[in-house]
DNA sequence: AGCTATGGTCTCGTTTCGGTACCAAGGTTC
DNA sequence: GAACCTTGGTACCGAAACGAGACCATAGCT
């Protein structure tokens, strides 16, 4: 009883691909009067993703931040932490010490996020070999993968 | 009984939180080991995800997704594609007439990945109010919005 | 006086992106 | 039989985004 059941349909609610259609239909030209493609944009950033789950436990302080992603500038941390804070995503605080401490936390609104995203995590974990295994027949075939039909 | 019950403990399942974990612990320095990275990767470009929405109903000619999504370049849109197919998640179909067509469906790979998109789009849609409020709300204020703590 | 630590900002060079022009091959039109 | 239309791209160029590193203010410790 794997997923093979699919066949061609897939196991997404009818109503999500409605509204899929409708999108469609009106044409998603601008990103502007679409709230998804808002949020996509947000998700669609290098980091905002990665950063929300770090601070999935509990808050964290900038440095902390710095340290556990690691390949992020200082320049793009601050840059999407602001604009995660800016969505109400999280809550920044600032202790007024010498030198400044500043921590980082979910808000409701952050931390029922990670919902959707975790089903993405586990997606993402389960299928990854599929997609690496995918990925190495095109990179070995380089294209003669097209069918082509009469 | 909104979702205040949540307190500070995130509505996510422990599993994937320990995930999180486990990675902070690591280092998630290199994007190579890391399953999720690669697939954040993807996800986080700005039309991957909106394309296979677009997939979601069925076969689609270049043509037509360039013209449903309207303000994808052509070259972004060959490039997507590419990658997506690349993946795993699309097939590419050349049909030999003059011009030549092309049409693009999702596999059952890219069919699965839709559900878990699926449940993000659908926290987008019902939680956008919120973000936009929280924007406004944060344009307004201009940086008062600073908790200072002793 | 000098070194360290924190949370940034500034600048600069590189990558990536969007827009336009262009192309190939055959069918239709004049 | 030369001009034009169509499709699915590629080539090129300027613009925007990104990454690495230098720099800054403040105070405590040595």
């Amino acid at each position: 009883m794997t997923r093979e059941q699919a066949g061609n349909r897939p196991d997404v609610p009818d109503e999500i691909i409605r509204h899929f259609d409708a999108w469609q239909e009106e044409g998603i030209t601008d990103a502007s009067n679409c709230p998804v493609r808002d949020v996509l944009d947000r998700v669609g950033d290098k980091w905002s993703v990665l950063l929300l789950m770090m601070l999935a436990r509990g808050p964290k302080r900038f440095s902390a931040l710095n340290k556990v992603v690691g390949d992020i500038s200082k320049r793009m941390l601050t840059q999407t932490l602001r604009s995660l804070q800016r969505d109400g995503l999280v809550e920044r605080t600032v202790y007024p010490t010498t030198p400044p401490m500043v921590d980082y936390r979910l808000t409701e609104l952050g931390r029922s996020s990670l919902e959707p995203l975790a089903a993405l995590i586990a997606w993402a974990d389960t299928r990854h070999d599929d997609i690496r295994e995918a990925r190495e027949a095109f990179d070995r075939d380089e294209g003669v993968t097209e069918r082509l039909s009469a």
